[in-house]
DNA sequence: AAGTTCATGTGACATATGTCATATTCGAGG
DNA sequence: CCTCGAATATGACATATGTCACATGAACTT
């Protein structure tokens, strides 16, 4: 399998470049330093695999994914990375890239990973697949059964209107330390730490 | 790699059997062919791996995996089925399973992806990939006309989850005053008052 | 009537948030 | 080379938020 190597470190470049062909079943084609390059490469080189990191200059890692994606897509792209943001997930997927994995893993197991992904599978390293996970976990509007008072709920909602303690109170004809006991009240049920993060569960929830 | 396999087909069963067994880094301990079964054999053999069908009297494969998962949490599980429904595979990433593929695959591919799994890393089918990634595309709506640098719109999108300023700061490697100072940005730009704001503006507009 | 529960209120406190003025750094353009 | 503007950082400050212990009174029970 030909693979195409694209990091904006050199290190890790050459690094990555012997590790992979090590393995007898692997070829690397070439190498770039960030994402225009390596749809450059791709034109040229014609790789089955695309290994990418994501934070590089000129072009990063996403955008790459995504031109490569659009151009030849029968080229597999997997993002290799240190950083297990959220946003980036999510983007990464998005931009039609097989896999995402972890810098930090041992080696063999980036290797394993590239295969299954050879193999028209996708992989996605154990922390990723969590967040994932999560995130889908979020999807779910479970109608929830919350034991919440009339007054509790009202101000549940009103917070997720935007208002403030002193607001709702006005709203409500309640002393603004009534809120905010109403509050942390709230806060211990939905087990949550913020006013923002209240009006978030209510918007997604209700 | 210690394998147990589950299936309540006993030609399936076989066959996997035979196929695994070819490779010599895998042993397939046992078969079974429901959930249940699928337990006691991991208090018995203790496996590295479960490979599990997902359609099974007695007891699913969802439910044989969350039990096997409560109680043995080293020992990955693969789901392996027939069907695409997305209902399973929500259900089946839940359950704590560390991969999901489908039987149609060729074998050298369901190999290559056990292998993966092995290793540390998810494996998602690629069908099954795109439904996830399908699933998380239409978080997004309308892309909306303002006029944010991505900063900025990282930081909002964070916001948005509900993380603190110090919590975003740490994310993304910044410092909290920085964080800060964004959020007035944004503050100003959507001419809101406050984070909840932002987060609620967030959800309903993007 | 005494006790209990519930909704509401208060004050003190610690922490988070938002504002602002002001650096520092760095790269693009002159 | 110099300047300009961005991205980032810092510190001081005012206000909002959340926590907690406790008070009050009305309604309900026994």
């Amino acid at each position: 399998m030909k693979v195409l190597i694209v990091d904006d470190d050199a290190l890790i470049r050459d690094g990555l470049k012997i590790l992979i062909e090590l393995e007898n079943d692997f070829e690397v084609t070439g190498t770039a330093g960030n994402g225009q390059e390596a749809f450059e490469m791709c034109q040229k080189k014609r790789p089955d695999l695309v290994l990418m990191d994501i934070r590089m200059p000129v072009m990063d890692g996403v955008l790459g994914t995504k031109l490569i994606k659009k151009h030849f897509n029968t080229i597999k792209v997997v993002i290799l990375t240190t950083f297990k943001d959220d946003a980036y997930i999510k983007e990464a997927i998005k931009s039609g890239a097989e896999g995402y994995i972890l810098k930090n893993q041992p080696s063999d197991s980036i290797i394993e990973s590239l295969r299954a992904v050879g193999k028209g599978n996708f992989v996605f390293e154990k922390e990723v697949a969590s967040a994932l996970s999560s995130m889908l976990k979020d999807e779910k509007r479970p109608p929830m059964k919350l034991d919440l008072s009339p007054r509790e709920l009202e101000i549940l909602e009103l917070i997720a209107e935007g208002l403030s303690n002193k607001e709702i109170a006005e709203r409500i004809y309640l002393s603004e330390g009534t809120i905010r006991n109403y509050t942390t009240g709230l806060l211990e049920k939905l087990k949550l730490r913020d006013r923002t993060q209240l009006a978030i569960f209510y918007l997604k929830n209700f």
